[in-house]
DNA sequence: CGCTTTCGCTACGCGTCGTAGCGTAATGCG
DNA sequence: CGCATTACGCTACGACGCGTAGCGAAAGCG
């Protein structure tokens, strides 16, 4: 789904160029400067376009902020590692690994702020973001279930809040480490993240060495 | 801590009554605004101060939301209901009830937003709202070990991390929860999170006429 | 009572937003 | 090819919020 205004069939085209400049240099921008610093006309500067044609394609910060951060997260997709705790620590090293990217920090958190009043917007953010990353835990749910390694659900109900569960999990926890605590998801936290994940607090803590099963 | 600007001690003392107003006007502005919209003149006006007065005491607009969302966190205890997975509900409904508030969703949203490029106010954040949170996570995870619920933690370093992870795990579910996915986390779903946290998730799901351990 | 600081008010400079208007460039169609 | 249609770059503009300065008056402290 895009934000974008509609364009008319007949006429001059749009220049696909112009686009792809737009949207590189709001990451661009969005990494020096931050949401609040950002500015339309220090986009269409960078991009080498004039602040009109920007206007002419998105309503206003949000729409493009959403547009471009969306597509940072088009690289997501879940390796086939054989077990559960291995595709869990793939896919949310990935997360990571975007996140960890101050493009994506701070775009993906200006626009999750400025949601909480736009319905709209938080629409966008549904389609455009979230729908990806929960893809994944279906799909991640229904390979281990083919393994033996999760029960099979009876129940679709059930099944998908469970499904909605999983991803609040696993995603609120990627991005509190990494927005709030402001500390990086590196392999040994997700290490301990999978294995509370899969075992639950009362299993015994692994060991500093990397001890693994 | 304070985000404010230092006052001094001679002279006629600043008015209590307009500190009050003041941050409870920021709070109803940002619910009816949100944080993009919110004007300090605005501010000013509801609270019947003049605008000057605001820029006496904080520094811009990302000092004032600070406080004013601050406040809301300052009602999060940690009631001793017997148990381990009793004390996780609890909180972390409390928690659920605090982001309910279409206030503290704005502000929060807001202030961390900025924060990615404003190092001083992530530190701001960090004492004033993340603390006492994870005090919570130390205090919960202290009664467990003394019931018996939690194993003891030899090894000190890896025992504050491991109360990293769980903190980062709750409170970025339940923020997950609530402001990507627009949805409440109710008390089924807290006790969903409860019995994933505790048993992992390979334990079978609960039925949903709500069976408890 | 004087000294100090706050308070309300008005006014201002600055920067950004988003739009209007114009002339020009690029495309589709007959 | 010639025309209609649309995009593009540019300039200018009004509106608005930010943050500050300056003023007279009010409210405490010694």
């Amino acid at each position: 789904m895009q934000s974008r205004i509609p364009v008319s069939r007949a006429g001059r085209p749009r220049s696909a160029a112009a686009d792809a400049a737009i949207l590189a240099a709001t990451r661009e921008a969005l990494v020096e400067l931050g949401w609040s610093k950002l500015t339309l006309s220090d986009v269409a500067l960078r991009a080498g376009v004039a602040k009109t044609t920007l206007y002419r394609r998105w309503a206003g910060k949000n729409e493009l902020v959403v547009d471009a951060v969306a597509e940072l997260f088009d690289e997501l997709w879940l390796p086939d590692r054989g077990s559960l705790a291995a595709d869990i620590e793939g896919v949310v090293l990935q997360f990571a690994a975007i996140l960890a990217r101050a493009e994506a920090r701070n775009g993906l958190m200006a626009v999750v702020a400025e949601s909480t009043r736009d319905e709209a917007l938080r629409e966008r953010i549904r389609c455009s973001i979230v729908a990806r990353q929960k893809r994944l835990v279906l799909e991640g749910r229904a390979r281990a279930q083919a393994r033996g390694e999760l029960p099979a659900e009876p129940d679709a109900e059930v099944a998908a809040r469970t499904a909605d569960l999983i991803f609040d999990v696993v995603a609120g926890a990627v991005v509190h480490r990494t927005l709030v605590s402001a500390e990086p998801a590196d392999e040994e936290w997700v290490r301990g993240f999978t294995r509370v994940l899969l075992l639950g607090l009362a299993s015994r803590p692994a060991e500093p060495g990397g001890e693994r099963g």
